[in-house]
Order: C-alpha cells, then structure tokens, then sequence
RNA sequence: GGUGAGGUGGCAGAGCGGUAAUGCGUGCGGCUGCAAACCGCAUAUACGGGAGUUCGAAUCUCUCCCUCACCA
C-alpha cells in the first residue's frame, strides 16, 4: 500500500486516486531564463522516480510539466542581451530539455507553455472578478494598463493550506512597505498592467501580461481537471506559489481540494546554503555531465530522501560513484555472462524475493528511494558470492530482472541508450587482446585495455576470463 | 517575529517504542603480466544536552542548545 507524505495535511497518507488506476499528475516547471542547475536536477529526478515507481505499480500516469516562458526575470534578461523573451525561452526551453534528456527524466506526457495558456488565464482571472475574489486597481508607476489582484481575504478559510499560516499572523509581522492599491498585503498580482516594451496580450482590463501563480491553475485545469491527485514542486514553491495557486483554482471552481496530495521536495544545498541563481552558488548539469554520467548523478540524488536537505559536495559525489560502481559492475558481470551452469542455490531464490519486497516496501513508504538502493546492495552482496557461468539461465535472468526492474525501470540508473559499441563488437576485442596477453604482447593486450576504456568500455581480468562494464 | 524541516558511527544516511540498515572510508585477505578496478571478511564506546512517560526510547512528552528553509 503507497504511502505519500501530503504537504497539506503534513501527514503520510494512504494514497488512493481519484480514479481507480489513474494517477493525474503535476509538477511545475522552470522559468526558462537561464539553464538548469543540480538543485533543479534533484527536483526533476526525484519525480521522476515517483513517477517511475507509480508507473511499475501499474497506475496510467498522466504526468504534466509546464514552462514558465513569461515572467520578469525573463524579461530582465531579454533586455540585457538585447533579445526578445520568445528567443530566450525557446532557447533555454530548449537546453534544459536536453538537460532532462541527458538525465534519462522521462519526457512529460505534456510541456505546455505559459504564453499558449493566455485566454485561459484571462478567463479565470474574469471569473474570478466576477465572484468577488479579484479586483481591478489603476495602473501601476510607469503603466497605463491596470492590474488584477486576487484579495486573499475573500478565501480567508482556504489561506494557509500549505503553510499553516494565517492571515493574522501574515499581517502581523509585515514590515515591508505596502502597495497602497492593495486591499490587503497578501493580495498578490493575477495580471500586470503591460509597461512600454514588455511583452503583452489583450485582456478586458488592457494591455498586459499574467501573473506569475495563475498560469499553473489554467494549465492543469486544462490538462488534469478541477481535481487531480499529485501536485509536486521545490519547497521553496510552498509559498505563496502553490498557496496562491490553491486560492485561484478552489475560488474559481469552487471544488475542493483541487489536489488531493501536495509534494515537495528538499532542497540541494551548497555548504548547508541553498542552490540558487540568486546566491550565485550552482552547478549546471551541463558542466556536471561533462565529468560525470547521468547515472551517477542520478544514484548521487536519489541515496537521499526526496524530502530531505542534500547537501551537495563533489567529496560526495564520488562516494556516490563508488557506490555506484558496485551495483554496476555486479549487473554487467551478469549481463555479459554467455555460459550456463546448472546451479541453482536456493539462497538466491531467496535474495531475489526479499530484494523485491524490501524495495516494494521502502519505495511504497513514501518513495524512499535511499533505503530501496540500499536492497539493492543487500542483494549484490549475495550475488556477488556466486560465480555467474555456474548458474543456470533461469537464475541469472532473475538476477538480471532485479537490476533491470529495479535499478533500472524505477531508478533510472542503468542507461539503456543504443551504445557505440555493441555486446558483439567488444567481445571481439576481448578476444584479441586475449589472444595478445597469451603470447605476453603486453603493449597490445594494454593498448586494446586503454582503447576500450576511452570508448567507455572498463574491462576487468579475473580467475573467470576478462569481464567488462559500460561506464 | 511567524511557520516548517532537521540534529544518528570518521563521512553520508535509513530506522521512528523492544537495544541500531546500507554505502563510502579504514584494516586484512583474494584475484592479477602490470595497473586499475573488482571480490570476500572485518571494523566502529554513533542516536545534540537535560528531565520525564514506559517493563523497555534513537523512536513518545517537556525543556534547552544548534542548523537550514519559507514568509514577514
């Protein structure tokens, strides 16, 4: 039975779809203005992997993630670099897409984008209007366009979903210098009044563009409906991202909740210091895959909890690659195994069903996925101990099926992109250099070694015969 | 100031009422033409401090200290 911690209720809850066998599903996405760093990386592989885990425990997923392509800092930076905020987007869109491609994060059933979802937020924002939840107010400084404005007030017992906050005590400790057009400092903007060169679209109240938290509302309505099960996101999304999102969505349609579990993940911090663009503290994947492979990285954010702080450290990060190494290598050795034996130890038998049901369990409790790679070294110790051409085909497919399954189709931590040298293609080499080792022709039986290895190919000689691995 | 998360061996990190997974590291052994890698075994006075509840607490309660995050 799948356990998921519900930001909402901060409790773990028994999860149960809204339709039997059907899990809707939401996960915001990046404001494409930049490209994508680790701290982005761990959100997106961590939902990945719920994702994946959902989709093994035979739920149909429908799994949406936008891009937020209209937005100040996008415009900030369109201006610097003299371009206009499509090009930008539609270049970075572009390379962060590559970046998830890269980190084998399965494509989203859906990648809408936010400026494709305008008459949407447009009518939302009207019906909001309409139910006295929105107010116009008079242009802001330097616009002659008005802005919208949701009035938190109006939904006062629907505020504090996710944080636990109230209104009071929101009020309380405001300290910063207040927007005089607003009827309350926790109104926050639907639609911007547009000011000279920003990009913007025709709305009843003018010339101008959406705010930032009502483009996530018209999406998944669209997408998943008034209900849907998953909504997940960075934690720094709480609030007032997600909060906002909660108040546009319940006050327009007036169902509630609109999601039935909230999930967040921790944050990838650098020195206990949040990774950030701000902080000028990140890592971008692009750098990170230069060095290491996805794989890694993906074993390096997964050994942790979703929830929990990683706090990122490039000591770590070769642990992580050490670790890594096992599992990795137990698999190839049965992988590439072409012998048959005939032994079949019931001590196998028995570490394949518990590795299963060790994983069952911990990624079933709130997609653990830290203790679930953890049956996965319980059950290569076990493998390990047996010499792989002794068992019988039967036993090695299961071995294989476990890493496969496992490791592989939930984790994501076996790469099975088409390589550049086939299974065929370097045993044929192995059999070269073998062939050189036995007249002792060390400079070729080393050169084919060192060959190999720069084609990503490791081989390791053993009392068996030379085995290999893909890096 | 408000809210939330967290403090477990040298490090990382599970466990969340019955005396502590797993990985890295370290040590020893194995394998090996060499190297690297790998394999096996072993290793650790580890549960932030104090008090309480309980037959029994890392796990529950209270209190103190310390980190981090979001909001203001």
């Amino acid at each position: 039975m799948l356990k998921i911690y519900n930001t909402a209720t901060r409790q773990l809850e028994t999860f149960t779809p809204l339709e039997d066998g059907k899990v809707k599903m939401y996960v915001c996405g990046l404001t494409v203005y930049n490209d994508m760093h680790l701290g982005h990386a761990r959100t997106y592989v961590a939902f990945d992997a719920i994702r994946r885990w959902l989709i093994h425990s035979g739920y149909d997923v429908s799994f949406i993630q936008n891009h937020t392509d209209v937005d100040d800092k996008i415009i900030k930076k369109a201006n610097e670099e003299g371009k206009s905020t499509d090009e930008i987007s539609k270049y970075y869109i572009d390379r962060t897409t590559e970046d998830m491609i890269n980190l084998e994060i399965m494509e989203p059933d859906e990648m809408p984008k936010a400026t494709e979802f305008i008459d949407s937020m447009i009518s939302l924002i009207s019906g909001l209007i309409d139910k006295k939840h929105a107010y116009i107010v008079e242009p802001a400084e330097g616009s002659s366009h008005s802005d919208v404005y949701f009035h938190v007030p109006s939904a006062s017992d629907i505020f504090g979903t996710l944080t636990g906050q109230n209104i009071e005590d929101m009020e309380a400790g405001a300290r910063v210098a207040l927007d005089s057009r607003k009827q309350h400092p926790s109104d926050f903007v639907l639609w911007k009044g547009a000011k000279p060169d920003e990009p913007s679209w025709t709305s009843p109240w003018g010339e101008g563009r959406p705010g930032w938290h009502i483009e996530c509302s018209a999406m998944s309505m669209h997408y998943l409906g008034e209900q849907f099960d998953l909504h997940g996101g960075g934690s720094d999304l709480k609030f007032p991202h997600h909060e906002s999102e909660i108040l546009q969505s319940e006050s327009f349609t007036g169902v509630s909740p609109t999601v039935k579990y909230w999930m967040h993940t921790g944050f990838l911090a650098v020195s206990k210091e949040k990774m950030s663009k701000s902080l000028d503290n990140f890592l971008l994947v692009r750098d990170m895959l230069n060095d290491h492979s996805p794989q890694v990285l993906r074993f390096f954010l997964l050994n942790a909890h979703y929830r929990s702080l990683i706090d990122f450290d490039f000591d770590l990060l070769s642990e992580s690659s050490s670790a890594y190494n096992r599992l990795s290598t137990t698999f190839s050795d049965y992988k590439n195994v072409r012998d048959f034996g005939s032994s079949e130890p019931s001590a196998l038998s028995d570490s394949i069903s518990t590795c299963r049901s060790k994983f069952h369990k911990a990624m079933d409790d709130d997609f653990n996925t830290r203790e679930a790679i953890s049956a996965l070294f319980d059950f290569a110790r076990v493998v390990n101990k047996y010499e792989p051409s002794d068992l019988t085909e039967k036993s090695q497919r299961a071995v294989i099926d476990i890493f496969d399954d496992l490791g592989g189709k939930v984790l994501g931590l076996f790469s099975y992109k088409v390589q550049s040298l086939s299974d065929d293609e370097i045993g044929n080499y192995i059999s070269k250099r073998n062939s050189a080792r036995d007249a002792k022709d060390w400079a070729t039986s080393d050169k084919i070694r060192d060959d190999l290895l720069d084609l990503g190919i490791e081989l390791r000689d053993t009392p068996k015969g030379t085995r290999w691995r893909r890096l």
